[in-house]
Order: C-alpha cells, then sequence, then structure tokens
DNA sequence: GATGAATGAGTGTTCATTCAT
DNA sequence: CATGAATGAACACTCATTCAT
C-alpha cells in the first residue's frame, strides 16, 4: 500500500470513465466534447486516446458499467425467498437507480443486449455489455421460475418497466400538475399496475 | 383554371420532408446534413432554405406529420363499439404502424403530452405536436371511459406500448433467435399480455 | 399629366435608390441584401436587375446622387458677394449637412474625385461622381479666387474638414462628456480654428 | 537554458498577424477570410484558431500593434525642447507612417479615443487600444501645453491630419497629375499650411 | 508514457445573381 | 416587363483524431 509511482491504466480508465460519465449525464454524450472530458478529468486530449480507442469506447465502456451496476441492483433488490410481488418492485427500484446514474444509457439497457455484432464494428465493451444484459435475463427467468413463456414475459415486463420510467422522467411536470404527486410517488403507482403483467 | 405547371410550395415542402425522412430514418436526425436532404430531394442545398427556415423546422415538420399519423391510425383502429381489448390492440396497431413509418420520431410519441413551451423558442409545429398528443390522450379516455384513474392508466399503458415496441425493434434478430416468430407475431403476444393492464 | 400607365425606368431607379439609401444610412452598405431593398422598395428581387446592373451599381448610383447633392449645398451656401469666412462656413455647412443624409458615402466624399479609371471595371455613374467631384473643385477655386496654390490650399481645406466631420460623427458622446457641447456646437468652434487654414 | 525548439505561441501569433496585416492591407479586413490567413501564413484554418479565439480577435490584436506604433513614432518624432513647428510636423510624419503599414486601421485612429465599453462585448486588446489613444491625447496636450482649448485644438489637429493624410493616399494619382509632387512632397506642404491650425 | 500542436473534413446558413416562364 | 425559383460559392467556426518529440 505504499506510495503508487505508476499507476494502472485501469485506474487511469476509471478516472476518465468517471469525468465522462458526469459530463454526459449533464449533457448528453453527443454534445459533450473529448476536450471536455479530458480537462475535467484532468488529462491532455492526445493522453485520452493512450487509455481508450476513441470517443466511442469511453461511451462504451460507461455502457458496461451502466449494465453491470443494473445487475448489480437488481440482485440486491431481489431474493428467491420474496413474494414474486417484492421481486418485481425490487426490479423496478433498480431500474429506477440506474436511470438516475446513467439517464443518457438508458436507452441502452432498453435495448438490454446489443444484438448483431457480425457486421459492425464494437468494442470488446459492447460485447460484455451484451453478457451482462443476457446474465440479467437469465437471472430474471430463475427469480419467477418462469417456464416456457419466460422470453415473452420478461420481454414484456422489461419493456413496459423501461417505457413507464422514462415517460415518467420526460414528463415529471405534467405529472405534478395533473396528480400533485412527485414522480417517484407517481411511479409507484405504475409499477403496482404493471405487477399484473407478470 | 388549366393544370398548374407551377408546383404549389406545399408540394417542394411534402418532397424535401419525404427525403429527410428517409434519411432520418435510416441515420438518425443529427448525423443527416442539410446536403444529404437537398442531395436526395433533388435541390441544392440553398433551394432547401427557400422552403425551410432551417434544419429544425424539417424536423419539426416531419414529427407533426408523424403525430397526425399516429392520431389517424388509433382512430381507424379504435371505435367505442368495440371491446375494450379490440381497442386496446388496435392501439397497438396503431403504434406499430407508427414506428414503421417515423422510428426516429418515436421517443417523440414516446413524450406524447409535449413539455412547456413558455421559455424556449419553437416552431408553430412543435406547438401542433404538443396539441396532437394531447388530443390522442383525451381520446383514449373516453374510448375506456377512464374515471379518475385515466390519467396513471392512460400513463402506465403509454409507456408499457412504447417501451415494448422500442425494444422489440432493437431485438428483432434476437426474437427470432429464441422464439422462432417474427416480430409482429411476437408483439401481438406481448400485447396480449399486456392487456391485463388496462 | 393624365393617369400614368407605364413609369419611365428611371422613376424605378429612383424608388429602389431611395430604398436602398434609407437601409444604407442605418445598416451600411454591406450589411444590407438586396432583398432588403427589394423588400423595401416593393420589388422583386429579380426586377431590381431590371434596372440595375447589380447590387455595386446601387451604391454607385446613391454615390452620385450623393455628390449632386452636396455640390448643391455648396453652391447654395455660398455666394462671390460673401467674404471668405462666411463662405468657408457656408461649405462646412453642406458638407455636414451632406454627412447626415449620406453617412455611408462620406469616404466617397473624403476621396472626392475618384481616381483612375484605366484598370478597374466601373459604371459610368462613377465616372459621373468623378465629373461632380471636379466641379466642385473648380467651383471653389474661382469662389476663393485661388490662384497657383489653389490645388494645395483646396486639398488642405477639404480634408481637413472632412476629417473633423467623421471623427465627431464618432466622437459624439465624448465630445458631450469633455465639453458639454452638442456635435453641432463643437463643430462649430473647430470650423472657426481651421477658418485659419485658407 | 538550450535553445528554445519549440516556438513559443507568441511567436505563432506573430506570423499570423503578419500575414493577416498583409492581406488586410491589400484587401480590407471584410474580404479577406480566415482561411486566407490560415493559407499566408502556412497554418491550416484549424490551427489558427488556437492561437486566436475567432477572426476578431486578430483584428483586435493588429489595431492594438498599430496604435502601439502609432504611439512610439509620435514621441519618437517629438519632443518637448523642439519648437511646437517641428512637433507638429514629427506628429505628421509618426502619423504618415502608421498610415503606410496599417492603411486599414486608420479608420481606428481617425477614431483614436475609442468609444464606449460598458455594454458592447469587446476583446481585452480593444481596451487596451482605447487606453494607448488615450495616452496619445494625454502626451499631444503635454507637449504643446494645451490648456483649457486643449480638447478642441487636439480635436481640430487631429481630424484634419487624418483627413489630408486619407485623402491624399486615395488622390496619389490625381496628385502627381496636377502637381507633379510625389504624395510625400504634396503632404509637406499641406502640412505647412496645417500648422497655423495649431 | 504523456502531450502540445496540427488538421481534414465537415456544419448549418447566407446571399448576390441568373433564367425560364 | 416582372418575377418565382434555384443555386454556386462562401464563410466563420468545430472537433475527433494523429503524431513527432
Amino acid at each position: 500500500m505504499g506510495r503508487r509511482i505508476k499507476e494502472e491504466p485501469i485506474v487511469h480508465r476509471e478516472r476518465i470513465a468517471t469525468a465522462a460519465s458526469e459530463l454526459f449525464k449533464e449533457h448528453g454524450t453527443t454534445k459533450v466534447t473529448v476536450n471536455d472530458i479530458a480537462k475535467k478529468a484532468g488529462y491532455s486530449k492526445a493522453t485520452l486516446y493512450t487509455y481508450f480507442e476513441n470517443k466511442d469506447e469511453i461511451v462504451s465502456y460507461l455502457a458496461l458499467k451502466s449494465m453491470s451496476l443494473l445487475k448489480d441492483e437488481i440482485i440486491k433488490n431481489t431474493d428467491e425467498s420474496k413474494t414474486d410481488k417484492e421481486n418485481f418492485l425490487g426490479i423496478c427500484k433498480g431500474l429506477l437507480k440506474y436511470y438516475k446514474k446513467y439517464p443518457m444509457y438508458f436507452d441502452f439497457a432498453q435495448d438490454t443486449i446489443n444484438v448483431d455484432f457480425s457486421e459492425n464494428k464494437f468494442y470488446n465493451t459492447d460485447l460484455d455489455t451484451y453478457i451482462v444484459g443476457q446474465e440479467i435475463s437469465a437471472y430474471i427467468k430463475k427469480l419467477f421460475k418462469l417456464g416456457d413463456e419466460a422470453f415473452v414475459t420478461t420481454f414484456a415486463m422489461w419493456g413496459s418497466l423501461c417505457g413507464v420510467i422514462k415517460l415518467a422522467a420526460n414528463k415529471e411536470a405534467f405529472i405534478k400538475k395533473e396528480t400533485s404527486k412527485s414522480k417517484e410517488a407517481f411511479l409507484s403507482d405504475v409499477f403496482n399496475i404493471l405487477y399484473k403483467v407478470v
């Protein structure tokens, strides 16, 4: 634990990714420039390219991190010993937390598993993201002891939850006006309605 | 009274909008340049600015068109004399058709009831889009004879449908692999599951 | 004097030039577009090109008009029966009036006589402007009964007057602050000082 | 302490400014494009933006340099131990040299004491230019031991000199034709006539 | 290993001018 | 004769990426 003279590449990647994440959350991935990230992370623009192939790889890297967090949250908030409803609401809670931390990657989660890697260029992290998505799917299937209908049910649940969370985020002011409820309280009602789906 | 040789501005606007729509569908609104649109529509870049104030106005124009189509489709596929389930599936059908034609504006539909026009600059078409969104909301409320619970129910339904349709679009290949069904057939199953929500 | 069915070209030129002049005075010749002029004059952009070869010719046309006005003003405010000082101040008055009406052409007046027409393209009006400039020079020479020293004296006077008028225009606020006098009153003092030159 | 291989930013700024200055002198600041400057300076367009915030900053930078040169020249050519006439002619000489090097900024000098910096955006260099202008004014006042009449006298002198120099520049060919003198010799006569003003 | 410096390839937008009708 | 329509040529400015040191 002595003084670290040389930092591992992973440390630099983390530092860069953290800076990028904060900027992406506030301004979106398109608006943020490589220069912005470099400045915020305390590196020169050129150094970023030592640790990441290009801007896209930073995005992919964060997408993977975000999926891992999502998986962790889902596992933390669910348990086979709980009732199905408790577990469903646990998944909702996990997704919501995820959205708050990585709003810019929610569309990624809405995609869950990034499709076809055969033709397009992709980064290893994209593949990893895909795998984490698969793991989440498998976990949910096991959690609810789903059989043949697993895929369609998981699909319906996942799509619905992502849809309502995103809609709620875009309509926060409108929700307040119409229901006098906070976004969170309102979404709680919505989740209860959606529970019937499972 | 003779056949008009000169084309009305609206014809040009349509031609430009159609070209833009096709490009947007494939590459997204950001990546497509004004030059791309002009070339595809068969005009010079400068001519585009005769018919549209700027690129944003083209985007707004298409957004409005897309919302109008959505409304038309929903009305066409529903009827107060039908059962709730028939109507629900009618709405699903309308949304699906909408997605096929204007995938790049689906996020717009996912917003449905649009934001706050008090402070930001916006084009008339943006306001019109907002109004069409409101009309769709009102129509659905009346169609299902919803009372106090109208807002939360409509919200849950709309968010869910948008969510699953988008998810299905992104996972078409994956769905095929897992279920051997076409996206449409698969979504039909999903819609039936979701019907319980209403 | 009956109803005019067809207007002479000169009428159109005047109408266009008047519109242009007002716009030029306010925004300068560069900022004003051909479209602006056409709209203000009540013509289509293309029609302008029926009456003027191009934007430059409109500028030249106005420059000539402005020089003619300058000549008229000088003649009106001077007289061989007056004292030299009265005539000098009359010229000052004429130049000042000119500046107020055509501030954007004052540099033109500062040039007085437009130099060399051998190599550059120029419009007939430019040549006319040159001739009017010459006429003014000749008039002044005769007015003050100048001999061999005519050229250098006229030159010094003309350059000085143009210089102080323009400087005063740019420093109006500053003059007020330093002297509590209006630009006009201050310039009157300046003109009296400059009279010694002649 | 060794010889520096890397060039300081100021070197690049100078190189760019020099190129810009030459182009501005010939074609004016408006006609010259950023690309033109870049090409002439041997940089790419993008590189210019590494050393200057934008085109305006290049203009401002040169304006300041020009005013500094003007001040230096005036000081160099004048001295309290000299006669008023000698000093007057020294100022003339300074202004003339300035005009030769920075004709495009002569209007700037014709403004000398610059405007109001309270509302508009401006660059530091613009403010510096203003200050140098003030310094020149103060120097002249002291040089000629001017009292209450300082402002109006300085004003008349400055305006006149600028006026005749500019007029002479525009009429060089004409002067030659009329007087068979060089512009410089002719201006020398004019300056002698104008000396009476002070 | 780190980076200062450089840049190619865009971007949306403007405008004077032309020409077929 | 008048003009709606069309456009080539610019133009200031940006940014992800490369590379010599």
